[in-house]
DNA sequence: TGCCATGCTGAAATCGCATTCATCCATCGA
DNA sequence: TCGATGGATGAATGCGATTTCAGCATGGCA
C-alpha cells in the first residue's frame, strides 16, 4: 500500500543504499542514475517515513512553541510569525496553550521537548529556579530552549525593548504636561512586568518633578483592566501606563463608564498594539512590538544557537519547498546583540511609540489638583 | 546518556520484551515482576522513544490543525480548544496557518498528514473538488479528516448552525422594525458565506414584506468592514448583518467615521462573538459561538469517527496525565447529530442571538424613505 | 499419574531508513 | 603494464521499541 524506499529501489533496479542516497545525499550517486531514481520515486509517490529517519538521525524536523495564552493576540501574532517562519525552513510547529500555569508549562516542554528539535518558550510565567530546572533535567541536551520575551542565564533570547518602549510612553505624556502617571502591571511573575517597571523608574529618574504611582498587578486582560479603571480614578493621576493593550482597553472601557473623558480628563497608553487598539474610540496610544519579525528572529536565533540543522529533507521534499522557502526571506533585523563568546546571543527588538487619541494635553484640574 | 528500554530491561533483570509489557501491556506480566520493572523504569528516568515505537505502531501520538489564519480571534479561539481537548487525550497539536490560501491548505494538509494520527481543517478556503483529492490522494487512507465549518459528503464534520443564526439575528432585526436589511458577505469561497446566505434568504421568506440586499463579498477582516461600510452607508438600509465580528467592527468603525449613528441610523449585527464585540461602543450585538466547545467536539469527533486510538501512552505516562485527562473532561455537548449509518457522522454547534447596543429600532426616517 | 490448558517469559523478527564498510571498476601516474 | 587512487555501489548493521512465536512452568482435570 505505502511505498518504501525498498519499493523505489527495487523499481529503479538499484540497491536500498543506493536509492536513499540519490534521494537524501544526491552527490554521492552518479548523475544519470540519481535522476532516474528520483523519477522513480516521483512517479511511485514515494514519501519518506519520518518516524524511521528520525529514528536514525535523531531529528524530527519539529519545533514546539509554548505561550501562556494562544487566545491572546499578543501571542497569537508571535504564533502565527514563528509558524510561518518554521515551515519556510522546512519545520512543522507544535503549538501548546499554558494557561498562564507555570506548572504546565514545565509540564508541556518536557513532554514535548521530547519529540522536537527546538523550543520556544515565550512569556514564560515560571520562576527562574523552574527555567534553571528545564534546561538541565527536563530536556535532552542537545533540544535547544530558547525564551522570548524573558533573559534567562544561559539560555538564548529575543526580547523586547521594554525599557525603551516605555521611555518613549513616559516622554510622551511629560511632553503632553501630565507630572502625576500611573502604572497599572502585569501578572506578578511577569518579567517583562518587572522589566517595564525598572524602565519607569529609570526613566522617570531624569524627568523634573514627575510622580509615578504604582497601581499594581493585574491579569493582562481586558477585565484586568476594568478593575484597573478604578483604581486610575480613585489615584488622582493625570495618565496610565497599562502593562499592555489588553488591560488599557479595559481601562478605558471602565473609564467610560464611569464619565471620565479619555484623553480631556486622563490620558492611557498601552503596550503591544493589538489590532483592537485601533478599534475603539478613542484609539489607543500605545507601544507598537514589531510580532512578525519577533517570531522570525525567534525561530532563527534558535536554529542558529541551538545549531539545529535545517531540516534537510529529502531532494524531493527541498525541491518541492524551494519556493516556498525563498518567499519568506525576508531577513530578520536584529536591532541589536547582546552577550559575549560564551553567553548564548540575544536579540532586541526594538520598538516605537505610536501616538494616537487616547493621550492629550495634561488637564488644568488635575494640574492644579496637584500643584 | 539517554536510558532506553534496554537498560531498564537490563536493570530489572528481566527482557526487553518483559519490560515492554510492563511498561505498556501491563496485565500481562506478573503483578511483581511488573511493579518492580516500573519502579526501575521510574528511577532511571526512562522516557520511551517517540519514533521507534511510531515505526512500529503506525501511531504518532500527534494532531494536526490547518486554519486561515491564526491572528484572527475566531481561528484563535477554535486553537485554543482544540489543543486543550487534544493535549487532554495525550495528543500534542501540530498548528498551520493556511494564510487564507487554499493551494497552501493542500500542501499543508500533505505534508503535515503524514506525521499525525488525525488532521483537522479548519474553514477550508479550497474547492469541494479539491477537498475530495485531499481525502483520496493526499492523505492516507488511516488519516482521518475531520472538517471544521464546512460539510462535504464523505467526510465528518463540526459545523455552527448558520441558518439558525442569520434567521435569529433577520428575527431580531424584523422585530426592531427594520424592513430594509443589508448583508456583508465573506470570502467569495467561503462555504459557511454561502450558509448564511441561504439561511438568510429562507429566513425572509417567512417575514412579511422585508427586503434584503446583498453587500457583495468581503474579507473577513476590520479592513474588509470599512469599504463594506460606504456600501452600507450608499444602499438605504436600515440595519445590516455583517459576515462576522470584525467585518461588523469594520463597518461600525466607518459609519461612525461618516457621522452615521449606530444604533440611531443604521443597526448592524455581527457574527462569532470574539473578544472585540464588547470592547467597541456601542458594543456588538451579535451571535455567539460556543468556541471552545466547538473545538472540543472536532477532536472527540476526528477521534471518534476516524477511530483513532487515543494515546496509549505508557502506564507511565498514563499516570503522568490521569490528573490533567480528567481536568477538561467535560463532554462536548453536541446539539444535534445527522448523518445515516453510511454517512460519516456531522455535529451541529447551536448558537446564540446576544443583544448589545448596537441594534435598535428602526430609524423613522429610513422607513418613511422607504414607504 | 499423565496430559492439556493456562499464564509468563524470552529470543528473535520487524518497522523504514541512514550509514559504515567492503567491494568493484575505471582511471591515472610511473 | 601494473599498482595505486578514488569514485560509485551494495551488503550489512543498527536506531529503540513492539510483537509474534516458542518454551517453560504450573495447575487442573481425568
Amino acid at each position: 500500500m505505502v511505498v518504501t524506499l525498498r519499493d523505489v529501489a527495487r523499481a529503479a533496479g538499484v540497491s536500498p543504499a543506493t536509492a536513499s542516497r540519490a534521494l537524501s545525499a544526491p552527490d554521492l550517486v552518479a548523475p544519470a542514475r540519481r535522476e532516474h531514481v528520483q523519477q522513480v520515486a516521483r512517479d511511485l509517490g514515494y514519501r519518506p517515513n519520518r518516524a524511521a529517519r528520525e529514528l536514525i538521525t535523531g531529528r524530527t524536523g519539529n519545533l514546539c512553541l509554548v505561550v501562556p495564552d494562544l487566545e491572546n493576540p499578543f501571542f497569537a501574532a508571535v504564533a502565527k510569525g514563528v509558524q510561518a517562519r518554521a515551515r519556510a525552513l522546512g519545520f512543522a510547529l507544535l503549538v501548546a496553550d499554558a494557561e498562564e500555569d507555570p506548572r504546565l508549562e514545565s509540564e508541556l516542554v518536557g513532554h514535548l521537548g521530547a519529540q522536537v528539535d527546538g523550543v520556544i518558550l515565550c512569556s514564560p510565567r515560571m520562576t527562574d529556579a523552574e527555567l534553571d530546572r528545564l534546561g538541565k533535567d527536563v530536556l535532552d541536551d542537545d533540544v535547544p530552549l530558547l525564551l522570548v520575551n524573558r533573559l534567562h542565564s544561559g539560555l538564548p533570547s529575543v526580547v523586547i525593548d521594554n525599557a525603551d518602549g516605555i521611555r518613549q510612553a513616559v516622554t510622551h505624556l511629560y511632553a503632553l504636561g501630565h507630572r502625576r502617571i500611573g502604572y497599572a502591571g502585569g501578572p506578578v511573575g511577569s518579567w517583562s512586568d518587572a522589566q517595564r517597571r525598572r524602565g519607569l523608574e529609570h526613566a522617570s529618574h531624569g524627568l523634573r518633578s514627575i510622580d509615578v504611582v504604582d497601581l499594581g498587578h493585574f491579569p493582562p486582560l481586558f477585565g484586568g483592566g476594568v478593575a484597573a479603571g478604578d483604581l486610575v480614578a480613585a489615584s488622582g493621576v493625570t495618565a496610565v501606563l497599562a502593562h499592555n493593550d489588553l488591560l488599557a482597553l479595559g481601562i478605558l472601557s471602565r473609564l467610560r463608564a464611569r464619565g471620565v473623558r479619555v484623553p480631556e480628563d486622563v490620558s492611557v497608553v498601552g503596550y503591544d498594539d493589538i489590532p483592537a487598539a485601533t478599534l475603539v474610540s478613542p484609539a489607543l496610544t500605545t507601544v507598537t512590538v514589531p510580532l512578525a519579525r519577533l517570531g522570525r528572529a525567534a525561530v532563527d536565533l534558535l536554529i542558529e544557537a541551538g545549531s539545529v540543522p535545517t531540516a534537510t529533507e529529502s531532494a524531493l521534499a527541498a525541491a518541492l519547498t524551494a519556493a516556498e522557502r525563498t518567499r519568506h526571506a525576508t531577513p530578520p533585523i536584529t536591532i541589536g546583540t547582546t552577550g559575549a563568546a560564551t553567553a548564548p546571543p540575544s536579540v532586541l527588538i526594538g520598538v516605537e511609540l505610536v501616538v494616537r487619541a487616547s493621550t492629550g494635553v495634561a488637564s488644568a484640574q488635575s494640574s492644579e489638583a496637584r500643584g
